[in-house]
DNA sequence: ATGTCCAACTTGTCCTATAAGCTGATGACA
DNA sequence: TGTCATCAGCTTATAGGACAAGTTGGACAT
């Protein structure tokens, strides 16, 4: 459940804007269109024997990914790669999986930051209506452990109500986002994740420390989970090189 | 600079589209629309007097912002609030008052969590480039304390400037999208913040620390500058009672 | 009561036309 | 020669009409 606008289980054809769209964007990331040179829509029109009517929304969708900008009278321009929104599954979709791969890390960086204070913030005020669903994915987990794609959903919503404890909207736009984490790191991995086992056991650790109200114990136990999530990823995809002199 | 699609300084109208989405966004927000009841293309149509193109833009226009789900042949549908896209800009500018001081506070808490460990990371890899612009929008502040709209702008670029030493897209994203804090606290407060100059003293601690490269200094001096923060911002708007039983 | 099928509705795409805004080049004028 | 107003041409914004494709709920037959 919660699966936002994706379909069952087929993969449902996207629209033509959102195909051109990804089409766009891949050339864009790979060279192809140099910076501030963007195809008009006509441009668009022509090349990929769409209507106008299609190429117009092909770039109302890269404009919503601050991929380009347009404005009435002047040409589309790409904007700089620094401020695309990365928290998209959509774009995330469309980037070649080395991208991803830097991605990922730097989302879980990102959760390493936050989330042991949100365990933290959610041992001292969860609810039992909260633990009581905490305890149903945890089962659900465990069961699903034979199924890498469907236990990954579960985890996500794990984290999920542990962030909702927070109250807080913005913080949970931010987790929510991260739920492409899974489609990309399948993406990258290409397999299945080797600890779910262990991830179940990590997470029994934090629902425990968030029965005993214990905030530090907590923050611990997420810290844990997120550590060895980290080197499992790590030790599936090999060494990244991080990249350098990207900006501007 | 760095003002993304904005335009220098008139207001400059917007798109049919997005004032069609923004009344239709109010509309639901003050429950006028019933939740899975939204209006059809051809409803907007009508009732706004617009042609069906821009109908079928605004809501793919509330459909970015997942206010509202919608594909072919099914009803388009309002989803539920704590799913919107409360880190986009166009949104908060069209939600009543009250509910953005209510975000303004949880935009502050997620501050609180992410800017100081972003702060002693800087201090641990900064760079004498970064150092001179960071001192650079200290004295342009500095200057500008006379004029709290400009003074805003810098202060976010100052901010920025921080994240961006962590060289991580997905955090840079997420303090990016707090760019409408001026803005919307500008609506609320309705009036120039007090504290500019110990705002300036404040982000001249920071920079100090950095300077000195010292993580923990840092931390500490963020710490203080965004509690500073909120103290002024609670008192300008006086005491928000916290809404109770939000969700579903 | 149950399952099939169809009609009505809704979004997706196409075509054509016009309005509105921007840019760069042309050319007048100093 | 330099400066500036003007305008042609390009671009996006909006409009209207038409058809394709997908969904839903009810009519209808079993």
């Amino acid at each position: 459940m919660q699966r936002g606008q994706e379909s069952p289980d087929a993969v449902k054809v996207r629209t033509l804007p959102v195909q051109v769209a990804a089409h766009l964007t891949r050339r864009i990331v790979s060279g192809d269109i140099e910076d501030g040179r963007a195809p008009s829509e006509l441009d668009i029109s022509r090349e990929f024997g769409v209507s106008r009517v299609v190429a117009r929304e092909t770039l109302k969708i890269l404009a919503s990914l601050d991929i380009v900008d347009v404005a009435q009278g002047r040409r589309v321009v790409v904007r700089p790669r620094a401020e695309w929104d990365y928290l998209s599954p959509l774009l995330i979709e469309w980037l070649p999986a080395e991208i991803v791969g830097e991605l990922l890390q730097e989302l879980h960086q990102m959760r390493v930051l936050l989330e042991p204070e949100l365990a933290a913030m959610a041992a001292a005020s969860v609810t039992d209506e909260t633990l009581d669903r905490l305890r149903g994915e945890i089962d659900r987990m465990a069961a699903l452990e034979g199924d890498p794609n469907a236990y990954l959903e579960v985890d996500h919503e794990f984290h999920m109500e542990i962030c909702r404890a927070a109250d807080n909207r913005i913080l949970d736009r931010i987790m929510y986002s991260a739920r492409w984490l899974g489609t990309a790191s399948r993406r990258v991995t290409n397999e299945a994740p080797a600890g779910l086992r262990r991830a179940t056991a990590e997470h029994t650790e934090i629902y425990e420390a968030l029965v005993a109200r214990d905030p530090a114990g907590a923050r611990a136990a997420m810290r844990r989970h997120l550590s060895n999530n980290y080197s499992t990823l790590l030790a599936e995809k090999g060494k990244h090189t991080k990249r350098a002199a990207r900006r501007r």
